[in-house]
DNA sequence: CTGAAAGCGCTTACAG
DNA sequence: CTGAAAGCGCTTACAG
């Protein structure tokens, strides 16, 4: 069907081990004069080269597998953007596989798309992978990488943002601003070795630190959700207590923001909201909404270093707080 | 390295055709009990089958390879929730290859590891490809459709809206709630082919059969991005003439609304907004965009139901008016 | 500098 | 129901 070296063999009069010499650039083994006359017959008849039967005989691959979630993760283009650079930079290529929204079959058919062919290793953005699905990949001797997910069993790799750090910084900051009843919302708190318990653990570090005494209904719990932050904001709204906010995604304060526009809650006046992440959304409402942003980029960037060197590693990434309009400062009025 | 069917075939004392032949269920032409003692070894030895063997000696492909922008159009999820949709429903795999934001070079690296190895067909989704790169494609004898652009040379398989519909049904929607100012902004004009120019052919329509007198100055250029969005407004305020504006993409949309905060224009009662696209970013500003909306995920699941099905068609996928916020009818007023 | 040959992991007529 | 053999498109020692 399609031209391989063997119609180029014959049409240049080469055998198939030269033309494949030439065309894989195995410089030094062929004449000039050979390689302008194979690569002009070869542009001629229109070759594609065959990946897939160049890796079955290497045993090697130069492709990356991403997988991903479905779910409205905001943030993972600046992900693959970070993967996307630095595979460039290294000559390999990139091919992303969706992962449904926590659904185990999906999660599993996505594994075995990139699991049944060669790759040279898998990055998970932000998969919380079933277990079932977890053991597929670690017994199949691929490298792996979670991206943006971290875990307390180091036999895992990670690249991701100290999660403690965001809820004590985060926490810190609002503080330094003059807030003292501090609300956290939309995380999840259950498994004890994630992202939300971590966070809400640098939260109680900060407050314990500043002498502030934690009350129950501070916290609000969820799933990072749009949803989970007009539910937390229902209920914060019942008890007039707190006078900042840490949403716990992007979308969270954004589902916070327009519940206190509903009820007429002037943010940041009447509440100040900060919120986790800082992709794009944060300026793309009104007031904007101040975050503690993470370099989602430099996680993919990392990562894919990491997978193309085989470094057996996890690693932190930077976080800093974004000042936009949603946190007002209580000193001025303290004063 | 990895365990491949002669492993089993040895394991076992069947030859390696008739493992080939219960692994992959050529149903009738083995005995259950062979069966049994196959499987059973395949999953003790974590037998993962090497696709592209398979491929190599079927010489077809299960996967779909879907071409993206990494541009933030935000609607791609949706697209792509289609695509996932009907080939899951066809045992087919979908894998994803980011095509960078414009840029010749990274659409052809995309193109080149999708042709590069064995693939049923291609996805372009609402990337506009350079010449030198749809040659490459066209020469590749490999199907492909284009999703969310359309074009007037039929040659080309595309499934989309009817852009001339999309700018006559949107600027008949503002004429039926009293506008006769009506603005359009955002979109690209240039290439007579596309898009912009078709939408901006049907708002032409509409106000002709209105009977109202186009003023050149309605027309505001952009590229569909949010600081379109925000130029055009700018523009419009100079002159203080239109009642309504229709936004050639959600993001220009909201670029219009957040121009309009910062210069104290309320929406809608000073100035109406009807955007294009309709995607989830709609429902998080304040207040919400109604927008004409398109169908991206029946355009995900139709173009690869065409795909798979090998149908050379061009389709249009309906489209609808969702009335949000951001509209204000002038007729209770004028009656 | 070039070619003949073996082999990567699979499938599938052909024969039995 | 099962096996021996050829072959998919490539690469790479080995020989010359």
């Amino acid at each position: 069907m399609s031209v391989t070296i063997k119609d180029i063999a014959k049409e240049t009069g080469f055998s198939v081990a030269t033309v494949s010499r030439v065309l894989s650039d195995k410089t030094g083994f062929f004449s000039q004069q050979t390689a302008a006359i194979i690569n002009e017959t070869a542009a001629k008849l229109g070759y594609k080269k065959n990946m897939a039967a160049t890796e079955l005989v290497t045993q090697k691959s130069n492709v990356v597998a991403v997988i991903v979630n479905s779910t409205k993760t905001n943030f993972s283009d600046q992900i693959i953007n970070g993967i996307q650079k630095k595979a460039d930079e290294a000559e390999k290529r990139v091919i992303i596989l969706y992962a449904g929204d926590r659904d185990e079959r999906s999660q599993r058919i996505a594994l075995s798309t990139a699991l049944e062919r060669p790759i040279l290793g898998i990055l998970l953005l932000s998969v919380d992978l079933f277990p079932s699905n977890l053991a597929i990949l670690t017994s199949s001797n691929i490298p792996f990488y979670f991206i943006s997910i971290s875990f307390k069993d180091t036999m895992l790799n990670y690249i991701a943002s100290d999660d403690q750090e965001i809820g004590y910084q985060a926490t810190n900051y609002l503080i330094s601003q003059g807030h003292k009843n501090i609300g956290i919302a939309g995380l999840n708190i259950e498994n004890s070795a994630h992202t939300g318990a971590l966070r809400f653990k640098g939260y109680q570090k900060a407050l314990r630190e500043a002498g502030i005494v934690f009350k129950s209904d501070w916290l609000q719990t969820g799933d990072y959700s749009y949803e989970s932050g007009v539910t937390a904001l229902q209920n914060y709204y019942l008890k007039k207590d707190i006078t900042a906010v840490i949403a716990a995604s992007d979308l969270v304060g954004i589902g916070i923001l327009n519940e206190c526009n509903r009820l007429k809650i002037n943010v940041p006046a009447e509440l100040s909201i900060l919120t986790t992440d800082g992709t794009s959304l944060c300026e793309l409402v009104r007031p904007q909404l101040s975050s503690i942003t993470q370099d989602f980029y430099r996680m993919g960037y990392l990562s894919t270093t990491y997978l193309i060197n085989n470094t057996q590693n996890n690693a932190y990434t930077n976080i800093a707080i974004s000042q936009r309009q949603s946190v007002k400062s209580l000193n001025k009025i303290d004063h």
